[in-house]
DNA sequence: CAACTATATTCCTTAATAACGATATGGAGG
DNA sequence: CCTCCATATCGTTATTAAGGAATATAGTTG
């Protein structure tokens, strides 16, 4: 039960939503999310590790940064399944698109320390 | 993107998880869930509310009982698909499974006015 | 209509959550 | 080794959520 609600409180905050939304997209790290959100980095770390902890993204390191992807879904059933529907899920949402569309445009490497 | 969070949120609280799986098994009035869940009649109504609002219930009125079901699925997609898969999921929980057996055992007649 | 019953709502208190700034950690490069 | 950069963690504050007791509402029965 408590895997399940974890899974559910994860997807429950609208910044949440939205960086699974764009890992769906591309793997990206902590500050290119920060940068999409407009929150600030501490923000933006805790945020991916309530979704870390709840099987729904998974890190590995890469030199300074930290890469974020979407899990394939072996840690979590209730992770898996939402992560599946999700990628047919609030597509329209104005909110999730002018996200989506912005990424093409995020590179680690054109961001200037914020911190 | 609301409706969604809606949904997720409602889905984020043991309680309420509890009485979408009870409600998988018999439609309930609020007194034999509140029963069920031993808590106060309030808190009983006001979960039962979240629910209805994210779309996962419906309630009608019977006399002085209002009867809460699942939902059937029309009003939220992922309401709908939240009940599908909760139909498989948790049963194993011994938290879930307590409460389920139960359930026959409760009837409104012979539950005593907490109030 | 008066008493009773089931449910909803309000009020209050307490606990959990989210945000930010500041600080800590740890790897990379001069 | 000292500095810089990306990320993580800590401390604080404000908002939200959950619980119960008490009250309001509404239907039922005598």
């Amino acid at each position: 039960m408590k895997e399940f609600l974890k899974v559910m409180k994860a997807a429950s905050d609208p910044s949440r939503v939205k960086i699974l939304k764009m890992l769906q997209k591309k793997v990206m790290c902590v500050c290119e999310i920060q940068t999409v959100l407009g929150t600030a980095q501490s923000t933006a770390s805790k945020h991916l590790k309530i979704l870390e902890e709840a099987g729904l993204v998974t890190s590995h390191k890469d030199g300074l940064w930290v890469n974020y992807r979407l899990t394939d879904g072996h840690q979590s059933p209730y992770a898996a399944n939402l992560i599946g529907n999700m990628r047919h899920w609030l597509d329209d949402e104005p909110e999730i698109a002018e996200i989506l569309e912005s990424l093409p445009q995020i590179d680690r490497h054109t961001i200037i320390g914020k911190n």
